[in-house]
DNA sequence: GCCAACGTTGGC
DNA sequence: GCCAACGTTGGC
């Protein structure tokens, strides 16, 4: 029985938001495109099913945390990868040697409102969050139990 | 849209 | 294997 780890991870919510994973069939995607070494192993080495993730909109105003999600699957090898035609399409990426891993995740739970930078940046106990950090650019970061619990306390939800 | 900070690439 | 040049990220 392993513990349960906890997780944000950024999207750009005019490529993909909140909205558009809870549209998605059982409400679960792949999160493709994942293009950073460090990044995909959190995902491949490290993510297991269950683990919570909070779901971060980037490079809009204003800057939130959307909500929650679970890793819903094991890592495999990111399709886009292979395919000429995606934006993500790697040539050095080969079936038998894939280079970029992946995780589904699943939609948990939807801040209403959404909790945003702004807030995160006044609120004690989060001063170590890794995604407040000057020209923090991973896409991918670990988030403590304590930043985790903190974080639903300011949405007013219970941790799921 | 700007641009500082960052990560990756590739010549040497 | 260093590091300059380049491309990308993401807060502002």
């Amino acid at each position: 029985m392993s513990e349960r780890k906890y997780w944000l991870m950024k999207s750009e919510p005019y490529e993909f938001s909140i909205d558009d994973l809870m549209s998605r069939e059982n409400q679960t995607t792949y999160w493709e495109g994942v293009r950073n070494y460090q990044a995909r192993n959190f995902m491949r080495d490290q993510m297991k099913v269950g683990d919570g993730v909070l779901f971060y909109h980037s490079r809009v105003n204003p800057l939130v945390i959307a909500g929650t999600m679970n890793v819903a699957s094991e890592p495999y090898p990111d399709p886009s990868q292979f395919d000429p035609d995606s934006k993500y399409f790697d040539e050095k990426a080969t079936e038998e040697k894939p280079r970029w891993f992946l995780v589904d995740v699943q939609f948990t739970q939807k801040f209403e409102p959404p909790v945003t930078r702004d807030t995160l940046q006044e609120t004690p106990g989060l001063e170590d969050m890794m995604v407040l950090r000057k020209g923090a650019r991973l896409s991918i970061q670990p988030v403590t139990e304590q930043e985790w619990n903190i974080v639903h306390e300011l949405a007013g939800v219970d941790p799921k």
